[in-house]
This record gives structure tokens, C-alpha cells and sequence, in this order.
DNA sequence: CGGCCGCATGTAATCGATTGCATAAACCAA
DNA sequence: TTGGTTTATGCAATCGATTACATGCGGCCG
């Protein structure tokens, strides 16, 4: 209706409410403090000029951006699509944009992330990523004492950091202990890459368990990998190559548990009758996949949510949270067809090799 | 190194090189106008406080936020999660960044653009929807006549946006087309929501395949669902009731043909001996599913860096584009296992079908 | 030698909203 | 009535960077 040629301001809604625009920001941010008719003219000026608040104006002056940034390793992996929707839900409801930033590695990531929490264009940092090295995170707190940050999915050792995340070692013990249970003994492992600090975690679960069931762990049974679909398919190459085959396989999460899958099938073995294999993280494929995959399920909404709300209240009052939050969530084993009973015969072999 | 209790501002930075603020602005963003030794101060001068820029006093003068929106109707999609990577890389090579924005229906999602848009957090507006109704859409134009706006993956009509999609049309159609290749005379469609441009164009494309090989298009072979697994999983209760079976399905995404192919399954049937399934996307897993699937691949990178392209390009000079721009990407058919030739009878009874 | 040009830099207004302080009006109690 | 307190509002400074305009200076050309 109106024609916006000329952004309206806040002085054209004061000027056309006969107050001054001191009284217009306050009927916008503290409506308690202006009277009713005020109130009611300044509601009807804006109405009527089609106003509305310029955000770089505000920030500027109460220096706050209403604006979060997430720092994600790899939009890509599906992951992190749930997370980042709870986080924007939340962060929407509370009024927070959601700036996404893609994390590359080398020290050209923290140039950016300074950017845009020094720059003024974002309060806090949401960083999701198990990758993070620690000359970067040094760095970054250094810079940036002062700014609100909450990791999430993963822990950042003597940090200080506040932290959203789930067990991952005690999860990844109970994905290989549901394995053991099922009466396999020769357990093998995708395990996610290197500098992760949650795949460092998993292969602790994992030899946790074995190691409390009294079972083997050979160095071969670990299968390298990368968190996705192509290492895991790669993975189960290698995986027909070891000498005394394993029985069943924990795979660091569920991308590589489908390529690895995949990759069985290709070879001709089934799934779960020659390997029983179980993941992590409950993707939305898991539960349709061919066979459904048994997997450890991470809250992943309830994770980016508490992230999410954590931050905004270290954004919104900052200095009232005392030590450094550590919120860990527990994960679920869902049992689906992916996972079986062991073989008799693997059984009795595997007896043996406990016995020696 | 420096405390930053207090931000540095340019002025500090002036002051230690005892140059003029203005002058500090200028070494900055227009270096070629200072004199060598005055930017070499300025330069040391930044490094000794550690100053960064603060963006919100910038956004405020310039009236730019170097900040694009991205609409997306449901983050948790991995169809988007790569075009989301690819607008973020593009984005930051030109030193935007990227806000996302959750796309719930109704006209307080409008409101939400809006005021990122109309507020000066954003400079344009990156819709990646499928399913924007057109009240909202007539709404936002009219509101934001001035404001960049690019619209990916989906077609609005008569809209005079700028857009960069693939033919779902042609694709869908080409899709249809190597079912009927491999002999298939009965082809199912599962398709996706009612609201849906994109769903409506691969319904189109499927109708136009079958017209042209003069096959039946049966209405009770329109199977209704929404784009995701548990509709396509639900869809294959219902194909099984269909009277005279079809042999072959075009599926309007992965996700469905994924939850369609688990449901399958589970009624017993074979892919591809009994049914055979053609997708749409090519998300990740369809090359590791089981049994891998036929799919058209949309060119999801190059769609979401093309459209990041084109609206950064609008945002930086504004008008100098004069007609609608209009990118039309070509998908690529992906023929994997998940089909196969009908059988000889189907064939014959088809022809039947055909001559009558 | 004088006038003109252009380069490097400074001065100060400006973007739009917020907010400390001042003021005026209204209200209340004594 | 008066002094004091509360409430509603206005004035003007402020946040930090940009930029139109002004200035001064050196060089060049006629």
C-alpha cells in the first residue's frame, strides 16, 4: 500500500504520532513505560507507514546482533540437518537469526569466525563439530574470552567450554555390548577419522565393552574410516580380507554402516545372516534401509534444541552461568534387522579363542 | 594478546596512526587512495590493536548487510543440505553470509521474511521452496517490490522472479521414458504433495511420458504422498491394492522410492524382479541403497551456487539486470539396479491393454 | 611566474535506534 | 496548600563506520 522508496524510520513514525522518537522505541521495547493512548497512536503510525525497525541501527547501538552463529564441519552430512533445524526453531523463537557457517580447517576457519563474532554480526557461536583442532580452539578462545560459545556434540577436553552433548562412549559400549549379547566375539569396528573427537570416543566404547566381556580386539579388526558412505564401503573390502573374520561390526555411525553395507552386498554376504552390523545416529534412512538398521540414536533435537537455548541465555544475560555447563544427553539403542543372533559354530570358535 | 574489554574502533586505530578516520575507512576499503606509507601505518596500526570492523555500524551507513536469506521449507531434508553447502561457499567466497530461515506456511512466515529483509539483516532473499502459496508470495512482492530475490529448484508462474531450477517437467518425463524402454506397460506414480510446484510438474512429466507412448494413465496408479519415507512407505500398502499391478514406479523424489522400496519389502515383493523403481534427486544413499537406485540426479551443487550467483550479482549492483533471469539446469538419469526389463508377460498383456 | 589540476587527507554530517538525564504533569499525603 | 514522589515524555548524545565536501600541497603547462 504505502510505497517504501525511502525506508521509514522511526522519526517518520514519531512525526506522524506527534511524539518524539524516544517514545517510539519505547513503545516498541518497553510498552509498559508509555501510556495507552501513546501507545495506541504509535501503534497506529506504524501500521500506517508500513515501519519497520532497522536492525543494523539497533545492533549498533546495544551492541547485540540477535543473531547466532552455527559453525557446522559439513552442512552436508545429514547429521547435522536435524540438529540445525532445532536450533533454528529455537533460536526463532526467541527472536535469533541463524548465521550458518560452513567449517573449513587451517586457521583460515578462525579468521572467519572471528569475523563474525567480533564484527558485531553474530552474539554467540554454536560450534558443532568433533574436528575442532586445538591450536584453532586456543586461538579462538584467546581472542574471544568474552564471547558467549557452546559446543555441541562434542567435548572439548579441560576446555571450560560449555558443552551440549550425548555419552558417546558409553553409547558406542552399548552398541557393541548389544552385539555381544547377541553371542558374537569377534567384533570389528568402522572407526570414524582421526582428528574426531567423537570417533576417538566410539572406539573407546567399543573396546570398553570388548575389553569388559573379555573378548579380543584385534588391531585388525579396526577398520579405518571417514564417516561416510564411501569409507564404509571401502571399509568392507578390507573387511573380507582379515584373517579370522569378525562376526559383527560397530560402525562409528550410520553413513559408514550403509556403505559398508552396501559394500557386504556386493560381495555377496547378507546381512544380518553372515555380519550383523549396528550404527549410529539414527538417520532418517535407518529405519527403511535394506535392512532396517539397528542403531544407537542420538536426541538430536532435544541436543540442538538445550545447544541452542543455552547459548541464547548466555547471549541474553551474560556472567549469570557461574561454571561451565555440561549437559549430557543419553542415546537409545533401536534394535531393527540389521543385528541377529551369532552363528552355533561362531559361537564355539569364539569360546575357544576366549578360553586361550 | 590485547585486552578487548573495550572494541576497538576505528578510531583508535586513527588515532595510533595519527591519521584521520576517514582515512583509516579509506585504507580499508578503497586502499588505491591512500598513499603507500599511510596504508602501511594504518596496517600496523590495525595489527597492534587487533581491530576488526564493526559491521554494524557499517550496515548501518551502507545500508547493506552482506548477509543473504535463505528460505527453505524444511532444513531436515537432505535434498537441500547440498545446495545449502553450495550457497554457503559461494556466499562466503563473496564475503556473505548466510542467514536460514525455516519456512512454516501461513502468512506469519511472510511477516518473518519480511522483517529480516525489511530490517536490514539481509540483502536478498534466497527462496528454495517448492510449496510457497501464492497469497504469500503475492504479499512478499508487493511488500518488498525492491528487495533482490532469486527463487531456486522451483518455477513460479508469471511471477517475474529470477529463478534457477532444473526442468522437473523434462526430467520427470525422461525418467517415465526409461521405464518405458525397458518394456514396463503399467507405470505407478507416487506422487508428491498437492501443493507442491515441483510435485506437480513431475506428475506432469509422467502424464506426458505415457501420452506419448500412448500407455494407460490410470488415476488409481497415482499413488498421493508427501516426499518423505513414511509416505512412500505407506503408498506401497496401497499400490499392492491396486487391481491390475503396475510393474514399474516413477517415484517424485528418493525419499519416497527409498520408503516405498522398505515397504515393498516388507509385503514381500522384489526390487527390481517384481517391481522396478526410478527416484528423483539422487540423494546420497541412493547409490548405497538396496538394491541401488535408478534416479534422476538434479545438479544440486551447481542449481545452489548458480542461484547464490545470481542473487549476490543482484545484490551487488541492483537493476542492472533488465529482464527476469531464467536458469534452466538438465538433470541426469542414474540408472543403477533398482530396474530391469519388465517380464515377457507383462509386456504382452500391456499390448493388449494398448491395442484395446 | 601564475593558474590549474589532481592527489592525499581531514572535517563533519550521516545512517537509525536507544537511553541517560531533564522536565513537566499528575498524584498523593500531610 | 505544599512538598515530594511517580509517571510520561522529550532532548540530545551515542553507537562505529562511511563519504560528500573542503583543504592544502606539489607539479605541470602555458
Amino acid at each position: 500500500m504505502t510505497t517504501d522508496r525511502k525506508t521509514t524510520t522511526i522519526q517518520d513514525v514519531a512525526r506522524i504520532a506527534n511524539v518524539s522518537t524516544a517514545t517510539v522505541s519505547r513503545a516498541l521495547s518497553a510498552p509498559d513505560k508509555v501510556s495507552e493512548g501513546t501507545r495506541a497512536r504509535v501503534s497506529e503510525a506504524i501500521r500506517a507507514t508500513g515501519y519497520t525497525l532497522n536492525q543494523a541501527g539497533r545492533s549498533l547501538r546495544q551492541r547485540s546482533a540477535k543473531t547466532i552463529l552455527v559453525a557446522i564441519p559439513d552442512i552436508r552430512n545429514p547429521f547435522f540437518s536435524l540438529i540445525l533445524d532445532a536450533i533454528e526453531r529455537e533460536a526463532a523463537s526467541r527472536g535469533f537469526g541463524v548465521l550458518v557457517l560452513n567449517l573449513y580447517f587451517g586457521h583460515e576457519t578462525v579468521r572467519r569466525l572471528q569475523d563474525f563474532l567480533l564484527s558485531n554480526r553474530a552474539d554467540g557461536l554454536l560450534l558443532l563439530d568433533g574436528s575442532v583442532d586445538m591450536h584453532m580452539l586456543r586461538e579462538l578462545a584467546e581472542q574471544a574470552a568474552e564471547i558467549p560459545l557452546v559446543v555441541a556434540c562434542e567435548e572439548i577436553p579441560n576446555s571450560g567450554f560449555h558443552t551440549v552433548l550425548t555419552d558417546n562412549v558409553e553409547a558406542a559400549e552399548r552398541a557393541t555390548q548389544h552385539l555381544i549379547d547377541l553371542g558374537h566375539r569377534k567384533i570389528a569396528h568402522l572407526v570414524g577419522p582421526d582428528h574426531n573427537v567423537v570417533a576417538r570416543e566410539r572406539l573407546v566404547g567399543y573396546l570398553k565393552a570388548l575389553n569388559r566381556a573379555g573378548l579380543p580386539a584385534l588391531p585388525e579388526w579396526q577398520l579405518r574410516g571417514n564417516f561416510d558412505m564411501e569409507s564404509g564401503f571401502a571399509a568392507s573390502a578390507r573387511f573380507l580380507g582379515v584373517a579370522d573374520r569378525p562376526s559383527a561390526v560397530f560402525a562409528a555411525n550410520d553413513e559408514a554402516a550403509i556403505g559398508f553395507l552396501s559394500g557386504l552386498r556386493n560381495h555377496g554376504l547378507i546381512c544380518p545372516r553372515d555380519v550383523s552390523v549396528v550404527g549410529f545416529d539414527d538417520l532418517g534412512v535407518a529405519a527403511h534401509y535394506a535392512p532396517p538398521l539397528t542403531t544407537m540414536r542420538q536426541p538430536r533435537e532435544t541436543l540442538g534444541r538445550m545447544a541452542a537455548e543455552a547459548l541464547i541465555d548466555l547471549v541474553e544475560n551474560p556472567g549469570v552461568i557461574a561454571a561451565p555447563l555440561r549437559i549430557v544427553l543419553r542415546s537409545e539403542l533401536v534394535v531393527r534387522e540389521s543385528t541377529s543372533r551369532a552363528q552355533i559354530q561362531v559361537t564355539a570358535k569364539a569360546a575357544e579363542i576366549v578360553a586361550s
